[in-house]
RNA sequence: GGCGCUAUCGUCUAGGGGUUAGGACGUGAGAUUCUCAAUCUUAAAACACGGGUUCGAUUCCCGUUAGCGCUACCA
């Protein structure tokens, strides 16, 4: 049995936190958040950061969720030292790395029996054959009763002759632990002291009845504490959902004499609406954050500021290295806190304003359409247009999703669709502006040059002045002929990304067809 | 109903027995631009309420209120 690992546990100093989740759905940002604290905390402390999945609820468990978490994690950045996907790869013994396997609940079962066997031999834990019904009753009254529902320990005071006397018959039972006078301690790194009264928490079932003869199923307060303990952990960082578990938890390190971690509780993260944030507010998995076009780097960043805050008070941009410099669990806030889209897409701009135009192309290429070759099979010169490109209109975007449609001032070409446009009709319908865009047209009839910013400019120039049209009738015109639409990137860099890219062999319209086209010369 | 956690601008937060209560997002105004953004400048905006303790509480204590969590032989 794990004895010898026990003995030795707590006898480091290194820190070990872990990251426990369920794989019965998608990570959300409230999971992250906590995955992140957890990380950051490993990292600052020089310690190590776990991974372990608790899948034993089988019927909601899914193997493909437990990938899809691992690719979430690490697409945040979040590596973790112990658990699944740590070993190599394609082997399933060796897919885990880590002393204190295995990882996964399920595979585990087999520890939990000998442990409960044991306190019961040392009289720490009981056996209870109350039914359902009776504890049903028993919960009724005490609410009737305005006291704490809680066990009344009935069966704790039964006689040892009692007991094999129910079990002989082939009574079903479930293990209960005693709980003791003390009152249940813990310390909570973000809370400070907290207690609770022994009477609150009364004996707590450990092992579930057996349904047909066969052994109980351990039960979740129960295989958490003794996974945490033989797994050495030293805090415990998880969400405020899990303080009213801690006592129970508390309880059962001590029956098995085992120290107690610190813990770490950290605050919900609500909706708007100041409801627990849930699918109900939107997207909030990690993986349609993803979707959606935002960087990890803002979300790791966004997280890390949601329940927590810089030593100076002003800091608010931070790099992954940068937070772990930083963070400090004693400065996380217990209050909850709600999620602000707003605030996520600025640190989105900022994020997006850091990372090298290239990255951000190929991570947004395959949404450019069909104009564009696939990045594998592009030639460089393509590669580094489209970095341009990207370069122009990426600073004015919060999401990455935005700058399809941004692009399409290159890309999407349609003098027929543009016309369509309700909110050109205004636009192309003034008289200036028949006029202008005849005038251009002239200008793109009598020059062949490729059209320069500089060339331009002078048309332009001429233009107002032959025309005395000037400003915004001047130019809304043109960029409509041009792009489609009155509004988009400054045309100092517009056009020579346009007339570059016209020649990349794309099919990508130069400036002399596309006002040939729209003005139809 | 019981037990627990929480409470500073709309939001995230800093602060802390005496402060002009600081920063950021968002919002308003201005600048800039052919346009929409972006960007820069600037403004408005907060200590939930009631009792204590104290010379003095937003800060410490106790209540109230509100929000949230747990209240299972779920995880």
């Amino acid at each position: 049995m794990p004895s010898t690992i026990i003995e030795t546990a707590m006898t480091s100093e290194e820190v070990r936190v872990r990251f426990a989740p369920s794989p019965t759905g998608l990570l959300h940002v409230g999971n992250a958040r906590t995955a992140l604290y957890n990380w950051l905390f490993a990292r600052r402390m020089g310690g190590k950061f776990l991974l372990r999945i608790e899948d034993t609820d089988v019927e909601r468990s899914e193997t493909r969720y437990e990938a899809q978490l691992m690719e979430d994690l690490q697409w945040l950045g979040l590596e973790w030292d112990e658990g699944p996907g740590t070993g190599r790869a394609g082997d399933p013994l060796e897919n885990e790395r880590g002393a204190y396997g295995p990882y996964r609940q399920s595979e585990r079962q087999s520890t939990y029996a000998g442990l409960t066997q044991k306190l019961l031999d040392e009289d720490k834990a009981y056996r209870c054959f109350c039914s359902p019904e009776d504890l049903m009753a028993e919960h009724h009254l005490a609410v009737q009763e305005h006291r704490p529902q809680v066990y009344s320990g009935r069966c704790r005071r039964l006689s040892r002759e009692e007991v094999e006397q129910r079990i002989a018959a082939g009574m079903p039972f479930a293990v209960r632990l005693k709980i003791g006078d003390e009152p249940l301690r813990f310390h909570d790194i973000v809370r400070g002291p907290v207690e609770f009264a022994p009477e609150a928490v009364s004996d707590p079932i450990l092992v579930r009845s057996a349904q047909n003869g066969g052994p109980g199923m351990p039960v979740y307060n129960y295989v958490v504490t003794i996974d945490d303990a033989l797994m050495q952990i030293t805090h415990v960082i998880r969400g405020d959902d899990h303080i009213s578990n801690t006592p129970k938890q508390v309880a059962i390190y001590r029956a098995f004499g085992w120290p107690v971690p610190e813990f770490a509780h950290l605050s919900t993260i609500l909706g708007a609406d100041r409801e627990r944030l849930s699918k109900r507010h939107g997207a909030t998995s990690i993986a349609s954050f993803r979707e959606m076009g935002y960087l990890p780097e803002a979300l790791v960043n966004y997280l890390a500021l949601l329940g927590w805050g810089a030593e100076d008070g002003k800091t608010e941009t931070f790099t992954l290295a940068e937070l772990v410099h930083a963070f400090k669990l004693e400065r996380v806030t217990p209050s909850p806190a709600v999620f602000d889209f707003d605030k996520l897409n600025w640190l989105n701009r900022h994020a997006i304003k850091q990372t090298p135009s290239s990255r951000i192309a190929d991570l947004v290429w395959a949404s450019f359409g069909e104009r564009l070759p696939a990045r594998a099979d592009a030639s460089e010169a393509v590669h580094a247009w489209v970095a341009r490109l990207v370069e122009l209109i990426a600073p004015s975007v919060d999401k990455l999703d935005e700058l399809a449609p941004k692009a399409a001032c290159v890309f999407g070409f349609d003098p027929d669709a543009a016309r369509a446009l309700p909110e050109n009709h205004a636009v192309l319908a003034a008289d200036s502006a028949r006029i202008v865009l005849a005038e251009l047209a002239d200008r793109v009839r009598t020059n062949s040059a490729k059209v320069t910013p500089e060339l331009f400019k002078s048309w332009m120039n001429e233009m107002k002045a032959v025309t005395k049209v000037k400003g915004k009738e001047l130019f809304h015109p043109v960029r409509i002929a041009l792009t489609g639409v009155h509004s988009g990137p400054e045309f100092d860099k517009l056009l020579p990304l346009i007339e570059d890219g016209a020649e990349l062999g794309l099919g990508i319209p130069c400036v002399h067809e596309r006002v040939e086209r729209f003005v139809g010369v």
